[in-house]
DNA sequence: TGAAATGTTGGGGCG
DNA sequence: ACGCCCCAACATTTC
């Protein structure tokens, strides 16, 4: 117990909203000294879009109620997070910090920024490293250089000593006695209003540091990682992990993950592919850091003069799932709807955007942001400029998926179709990603009219494809 | 972590 | 028996 008198500390939440393996929550114990939890919402900086929102006022819910089970109190506030922590620190008397350190651009700018304002008063700053599996920057070529290429990247992490092992959960936490001004998590406007849009939401995910180990136990169980290498490109079948919105959030560290996985799995090629996929996650913030406007900006520069398209009517089209593709239309549904999309349908949407109505890869990219529960600014912007060709070690550009044979490949008896684009449901499995083809009588059966109950394609494959391509020719000459 | 076009091969029908 | 064509199956190349 800590003696009265004795300066608290701070401990900064950011995303890392959990208490297991969370080394700036371990440190401030280790402190022995009064811990004032903090979390700091910045409506200006946050970047976040509606679905991240509202995901992050229920997972808010959930760590203060965690705390709360310690007796202690998580402090919430709004505004420059600098500026804040400044003034806690005047009114506390706290002259320490402690954070995990988030290995993005935006957030390492404000990190840097609290470590000067907070360095000058004479305050100790504490980060800590616990967002990835591998030290930030650590991963480097034998010339020194960041890697552009991702088996080689992995190779070599896979070379490294393996990730450290999670931190357990203090047994304790020391609050400050004193109250400290904060605002209830509902005072951040998180939550939508007007049109209650979270129905969808609600049903299916459980944001939080409970909900995220209970995904990672339903993942580890049942065998469903020993056929991961195929079915997780199966969007008709639950075999992914859909730990992404936890991992964006910190519900769950990415060590925990990594160490469940090689504790409780046998080894095979389901849990191989699996890490790498982990890698992934990796590979995407060391780009966005050595790239910091990888949003914005294609990594290959020549992309710069593409001739993409400005169509408003196409865009909306594919963000409302009216493509008249259906798996392409699903997935664009199950976003909406989910604030989720399996990521195979999530490279033939962006495909599809990209390739077939010739949308800056750009627009795709902020929409995902604002809808996706999982956003992150990291695998967002890589994701998006590898389907676009124009990123690292991206897929060539003339790689362009055929919806409906991505469709029948992947969703062969067209369950996820029917699930997210209802008005198809009787539509034959023969016909369910072409459904233009069908014969008038089975149309009719099926109760579909095209063009009323669902729509045309937009644009004819074929025909997209060598646009797609004389577009792809006209950047390279230039 | 494609798709489509083009090339090659080999078996069977047939004159 | 032989060559020819057809075409499916597979392989390679091209975009």
């Amino acid at each position: 117990m800590s003696e009265p008198g004795l300066p608290p500390v701070l401990l900064w939440f950011r995303s890392d909203l959990r208490l297991a393996d969370n080394p700036a929550l371990t440190a401030a114990v280790l402190s022995e000294r009064p811990v004032i939890p903090v979390f700091i919402h910045d409506d200006d900086q946050s970047g976040l879009g509606g679905a991240s929102r509202w995901w992050l006022h229920h997972s808010l819910k959930a760590l203060s109620r965690d705390i709360g089970a310690f007796g202690t109190t998580l402090v919430v506030r709004r505004g420059d997070a600098p500026t804040v922590l400044g003034a806690l620190i005047e009114e506390t008397g706290a002259d320490t910090l402690h954070f995990n350190r988030v290995p993005r651009p935006r957030e390492t700018r404000q990190e840097e920024r609290v470590a000067g304002l907070l360095g000058r008063r004479g305050s100790a700053v504490h980060g800590h490293d616990a967002a990835l599996l591998f030290e930030p920057r650590a991963v480097r070529t034998q010339a020194g250089g960041n890697f552009k290429v991702f088996t080689a990247f992995w190779k070599t992490c896979m070379a490294m000593p393996e990730p450290s092992r999670p931190l357990p959960v203090p047994k304790a936490l020391t609050g400050w006695p004193r109250s400290v001004r904060g605002i209830d998590v509902e005072a951040l406007g998180l939550l939508p209003t007007g049109v209650d849009w979270a129905g969808g939401l609600r049903a299916v995910w459980t944001p939080g540091e409970r909900g995220a180990q209970e995904r990672l136990t339903d993942f580890l169980e049942d065998g469903v990682i020993e056929s991961y290498d195929s079915d997780r490109d199966r969007p008709d079948r639950e075999g992914t992990s859909r730990l992404g919105p936890h991992l964006a959030f910190g519900e769950i560290s990415v060590r925990t993950v990594w160490h469940a996985v090689r504790t409780l799995c046998a080894p095979g090629s389901g849990v191989t592919r699996f890490l790498t996929e982990l890698g992934w996650r990796e590979f995407c913030h060391d780009l966005l850091l050595h790239h910091p406007d990888m949003a914005e900006h294609p990594l290959r520069p020549e992309f710069r003069n593409f001739p993409w398209r400005s169509d408003p009517e196409a865009f909306r089209a594919w963000c409302r799932g009216r493509t008249g593709y259906p798996i392409v239309d699903a997935g664009m549904r199950q976003l909406w709807q989910t604030g989720w999309m399996h990521n195979r349908v999530r490279m033939i949407a962006a495909s599809f955007l990209i390739k077939h109505l010739l949308c800056p890869w750009q627009d795709g990219e902020r929409w995902f942001r604002d809808t996706l529960v999982d956003a992150d600014a990291a695998n967002n912007a890589a994701g998006w400029q590898w389907v676009a060709g124009c990123g690292a070690d991206a897929a060539p550009f003339f790689r362009i998926f055929n919806p409906v044979l991505q469709g029948e490949r992947f969703d062969p008896d067209g369950t996820y179709v029917r699930r997210y684009v209802p008005e198809l449901a009787e539509v034959p499995a023969q016909w369910i990603h072409k459904p233009w083809n069908a014969p008038p009588k089975v149309l009719g059966a099926a109760q579909v009219k095209l063009g009323a109950d669902y729509p045309l394609p937009m644009v004819d494959h074929t025909r997209a494809r060598a646009l797609a391509m004389s577009a792809f020719r006209a950047m390279s000459r230039s």
